[in-house]
Order: C-alpha cells, then sequence, then structure tokens
RNA sequence: GGCUCGGUAGCUCAGUGGUAGAGCAGGGGACUCAUAAGCCCUUGGUCGCAGGUUCAAAUCCUGCCCGAGUCACCA
C-alpha cells in the first residue's frame, strides 16, 4: 500500500488543429485511472497542450496573428475537451507558460553541468515544404520522399546542441530486459528494444532555423520534443518545489498513444538518467481507433468529432464505449453501427432498463421505500467485485473490469425473472418480496460505485435515484460492503438513464 | 523493403498441444416489474492456404497469401 499519490499524465497535445476522438480516448483513459485510484488514495492527472514548433508559427503566420495569440486562442477548445467528456484534470500545463519555459531553461543548463550536452553541428538534406530532415537513403531520386512533395531537398549545415542518447544505449537494454513491464504493451517494448539494439544516435536538441520555441541562453531554442517531454516534471515543480517534485515523481503510469513511444521510451529515459532522476513506473501506450479499419486523418476525411459523439450519445456512453468495445492496448475500429450497438443494448437494455424496472417495482410494491431485512437473507455473490473491478481498471484492463461489473448488471436481470417480484406481490409473501427488493437495490448501489470512474454522470444519476446522499464516490474498502444501503431510505424513480435514441441519423 | 501485430461463427473478439468458446445479430419459447426492455432455449465455424513435427495442432515449425501498423514532430 504505497502512500504517495498516484500520479498520472497524458501526452500534452500538439494544437495544430482541432480535437479529435483520439485524444478524448487517452484522456479518458486518464481520468478513469485518475477515479479509479481515488477509490484507494489520492491521485493528480496532469494533462495539457504542447504549443510550441513550425507547424504551430506557420498556422499563426497564414491567420495573420502571433504565434501567443494563436495558441490562446485555441486552448480553451482543448480545455472545453476535458470539461465536456468529465474529465478532472488537477493541472493542464501549457508550454508557453513561464512556469514551463524556466524549467526547460535550467534543465538545460543542468544538463550542460553534467556534460550531459554538448556543441556540435547539425547536418541532413532538407525539405523546406515539409520542413523535415530527410535521411540520405531515404530520398527518392535525390528529392523529396513524400509522394505529396517531390520538390528538390537541399543539404542544411548549422550548430546546435546535441544530448548525448547514444551512450545510453546499453543502459536503456539491461534496463529494459529487468523491467519487462515498464513498458507495454509487449508488442511496443519489442519494437523499442529493437529499435535501442540496431543503434542510437546523438539527439540534436535545439534548433537555429526556428524561432517559435522556448528560447535557449545563446538565441537557439529548444527542440519541442525536449520542451514538450519536459512538461511532466515541470509542471509539478521540478528545481522549484522539491518537496512537491518529491511527492509526485516518478509517476505511477504515462499514458501515450504508440506513435510517440519513441520519445517516451528511448528519449524520456535516457533524460531522466541524464538528470538523475528515477524512471516512471509504467508507460503504456495503447492502441489507435480506425474509422472502419483506416487510420484516422484529416486527409481521409473519417475523422470523427468527439463533441459531436458526446452530443448526440452522452460522454459516459462515449467513455463506456470506447473503454469497453476493445482491449486497450490494441487498436480498434470505430464505427457508428458499434457505439449505437453498445448504448442501445449493454446500456439501454441492460443497465438502464435494470434501473428502471427495480426501482418501478420498489415504487409499485413499497411506495419506494427500501425494506428493512436480517442481513442473513443476502445471498448475492458479489463479494470480490470491488477488488477484481480495482484490479481490472488499475491495471488498464477497463474492459474486463466492465465485464465483471456486467456479471453483476446481468445477474440482477436475472435475479428478477427467477423469483419473479410480481408473483411475490399476488402472493402475498412479504418478506420474500422484501429480501429480494433489497438486495435488487443494494445491488445497484454496487454498480453506481463500481461504475464511477467510468461514468461519473450516469453514476451519480443512480446514485440519485437511488436516494443517497452524497456522492458514489470514497473507499471501495469501506463502501462496498453488502447490506450498507440504509433500509427506510426513499429512493427517487427518475427519467431512463439512457433513453432510446429517437433516430438513427449518423453523426456527422 | 526491414520490423511488429493480426487473419477463429454474419459482426467484434477470447482461446497458445488433448473432444471448437463468449457477447451482439438471427431463430424459437415462457413471462409481464420495465426504456416492445429482461429471462430461457437455440441455428451457426473444414480456426487464411500448403506442407511438417506429434499418439494428438486453432495452438509448435517452415513457406506462402491477405490486412493493418511502424520505420518521419498525428492519441
Amino acid at each position: 500500500m504505497s502512500q504517495k499519490t498516484t500520479f498520472i499524465t497524458t501526452p500534452i497535445y500538439y494544437i495544430s488543429g482541432e480535437p479529435h476522438i483520439g485524444h478524448v480516448y487517452t484522456t479518458i483513459a486518464a481520468d478513469v485511472l485518475r477515479r479509479t485510484a481515488l477509490t484507494r488514495g489520492s491521485a493528480f492527472l496532469l494533462t495539457g497542450t504542447d504549443e510550441h514548433g513550425q507547424k504551430v508559427a506557420a498556422a499563426a503566420a497564414a491567420a495573420g496573428i502571433s504565434p501567443q495569440a494563436w495558441t490562446d486562442a485555441l486552448v480553451p477548445r482543448w480545455q472545453a475537451l476535458t470539461t465536456r467528456f468529465g474529465v478532472v484534470c488537477d493541472d493542464f500545463i501549457r508550454t508557453t507558460e513561464e512556469r514551463h519555459q524556466r524549467v526547460v531553461v535550467a534543465v538545460f543548463e543542468a544538463l550542460k553541468a553534467r556534460g550531459e550536452v554538448y556543441l556540435g553541428t547539425y547536418e541532413g538534406w532538407y525539405c523546406t515544404n515539409d520542413e523535415t530532415f530527410w535521411l540520405e537513403a531515404k530520398l527518392v531520386d535525390g528529392r523529396c520522399p513524400n509522394p505529396e512533395c517531390r520538390r528538390e531537398v537541399q543539404w542544411i549545415s548549422e550548430q546546435n546542441w546535441f544530448f548525448s542518447l547514444a551512450k545510453y544505449r546499453d543502459r536503456l537494454l539491461a534496463y529494459y530486459r529487468a523491467n519487462p513491464h515498464w513498458l507495454k504493451p509487449q508488442s511496443v517494448w519489442n519494437e523499442m528494444y529493437a529499435a535501442i539494439e540496431s543503434g542510437l544516435e546523438d539527439l540534436c536538441i535545439s534548433r537555429s532555423n526556428v524561432s517559435w520555441g522556448v528560447p535557449l541562453p545563446d538565441s537557439r531554442v529548444m527542440y519541442v520534443w525536449l520542451d514538450a517531454l519536459l512538461n511532466y516534471i515541470s509542471a509539478i515543480g521540478y528545481g522549484v518545489d522539491p518537496s512537491r517534485f518529491e511527492a509526485y515523481w516518478p509517476a505511477d503510469v504515462q499514458l501515450i498513444g504508440k506513435d510517440i513511444a519513441r520519445f517516451h521510451a528511448i528519449i524520456w529515459p535516457a533524460l531522466l538518467w541524464a538528470l538523475d532522476l528515477p524512471l516512471p513506473r509504467l508507460v503504456y501506450a495503447h492502441g489507435w481507433l480506425t474509422v472502419d479499419g483506416q487510420k484516422m486523418s484529416k486527409s481521409r476525411g473519417n475523422v470523427v468529432n468527439p463533441f459531436a459523439l458526446a452530443d448526440r450519445f452522452g460522454a459516459d456512453a462515449v467513455r463506456y464505449f470506447l473503454l469497453r468495445e476493445a482491449a486497450f492496448g490494441s487498436d480498434f475500429s470505430y464505427s457508428e453501427q458499434k457505439i449505437l450497438q453498445r448504448y442501445v443494448s449493454d446500456l439501454g437494455n441492460d443497465l438502464g432498463n435494470l434501473v428502471h424496472r427495480s426501482l418501478a417495482m420498489l415504487a409499485k410494491y413499497r411506495d419506494s421505500l427500501v425494506p428493512a431485512i436480517a442481513p442473513s437473507s443476502l445471498v448475492l455473490p458479489a463479494q470480490h467485485l470491488g477488488e477484481r473491478v480495482y484490479e481490472a481498471f488499475a491495471g488498464l484492463q477497463f474492459r474486463e473490469g466492465l465485464d465483471a461489473v456486467w456479471e453483476l448488471v446481468s445477474g440482477l436481470n436475472r435475479l428478477i425473472d427467477e423469483r419473479k417480484p410480481w408473483a411475490l406481490a399476488k402472493a402475498g409473501e412479504d418478506a420474500a418480496l422484501d429480501a429480494l427488493l433489497y438486495e435488487i437495490c443494494e445491488g445497484l448501489r454496487w454498480i453506481a460505485l463500481c461504475l464511477e470512474p467510468i461514468m461519473p454522470e450516469k453514476a451519480r444519476a443512480m446514485w440519485q435515484q437511488l436516494g443517497l446522499a452524497g456522492e458514489p464516490t470514497g473507499s471501495w474498502a469501506e463502501l462496498l460492503q453488502w447490506g450498507l444501503l440504509p433500509p427506510g431510505t426513499r429512493t427517487v424513480p427518475g427519467a431512463p438513464l439512457f433513453p432510446r435514441l429517437l433516430d438513427d441519423v449518423p453523426v456527422a
């Protein structure tokens, strides 16, 4: 039992455009981890925006405003995303903030003092149009290999700072072997191990030809990726507030998309070692959401707008769908039909209707008052549900955790059909009816608690309909004990949690 | 091209040596508290292809086909 605060991070999002469903996916998962951790202790969720770099500068220039004004205008859109999906961030850091930039500079100075960086020459073929350096081997007929570009490339040579990444190769390999579970899923571990094994080159960490970045003391700016990685420690006061920093670092889970594994699984650990800091306990690279098996991208025109999705199905249903539909580590193919099916079948028919029918019967047979019964009549075998769900969620096995909760949902639906409350009422078997109704309501209380990390709004709605005070949050060890639902509680049957959708028009 | 992952019921997937599984969809039934929901029963698969190892292969080996991803600042 660690008393340390569970520290969870998402990548900071590169604000080159509108947020899409993929960004939400990561952030929601982080929020579930945070809420799950809160059932046993304290938690801290960090997210934010990555605002430097040429693409941002170019977009701002195209709009005729300064990069700072550009990012200031976009950031609220990203913050709105977390709010819209019920994500509670304990901090939201922007790389343009002073508190971040001074840490970046301090880290640079520290690396220099430790001899971890040196001034060298950065050379390569450069495509001005794509603003990208290309390896000679990648060039196609001596031109830019991007099929949509194919322009001539030019040889660029500039003085820049380099981080001594290559010397960490053996230490990384040894660390990987000694810690086979520090990077998940296994497939990403394999890829990164192979990448390290094949050799590392020192990393150019400054730019002379870019102006929109964290300024270094010598008029160059910091390489945007190093700038971005440092958010994880700048936000918690590295070099500024040591006691605060040590209360959080190392991170317990750093969620990333598999595309940025290289930065988090090779450069990041080496950088932390260079600073003499411990590594995060787990870096988890989750899969992609694809649309009909195709990668989501602007050029394909198949980007799913998360706000539209939330408007149609509700934020909680989207949260549920994203974490229930596929194993968290692997890709899954999004489709309108799939989320609709989950909504109707799992949420409306199984869960929503269970709540509705249960409270309707309690209203009809017992005037909405939870009966008083002897504890001995409690028979539902849900004792270990809390542990199962906690272990699953905390271990990023969201689907497995939800499967476990649904065993109780289905169990209650089955129990109702088997014991037939309506028949008990007709036959005047009051004791049996009391016991049954109590069990059902108590089961619903458990479901509300267990689902709170996934669907906080709906869990709260269940809690209120059950007539319970406060929120469906708190220590599961204390709350998930069978029989804690107070007899005499007046339930408040309300609107269906997941009403039937009136149309099946696809989301634009 | 190198590397990675995958190809199992109509759909989404679990199953890594020992008589083919789940959920959803489809079909049938009994019920009525409920969002025409829920419950019970059920149809359905030569486990990508071809070889090989083994008493025994979806599961191990080899080759091939197909799909996706990655190797470039997209979660």
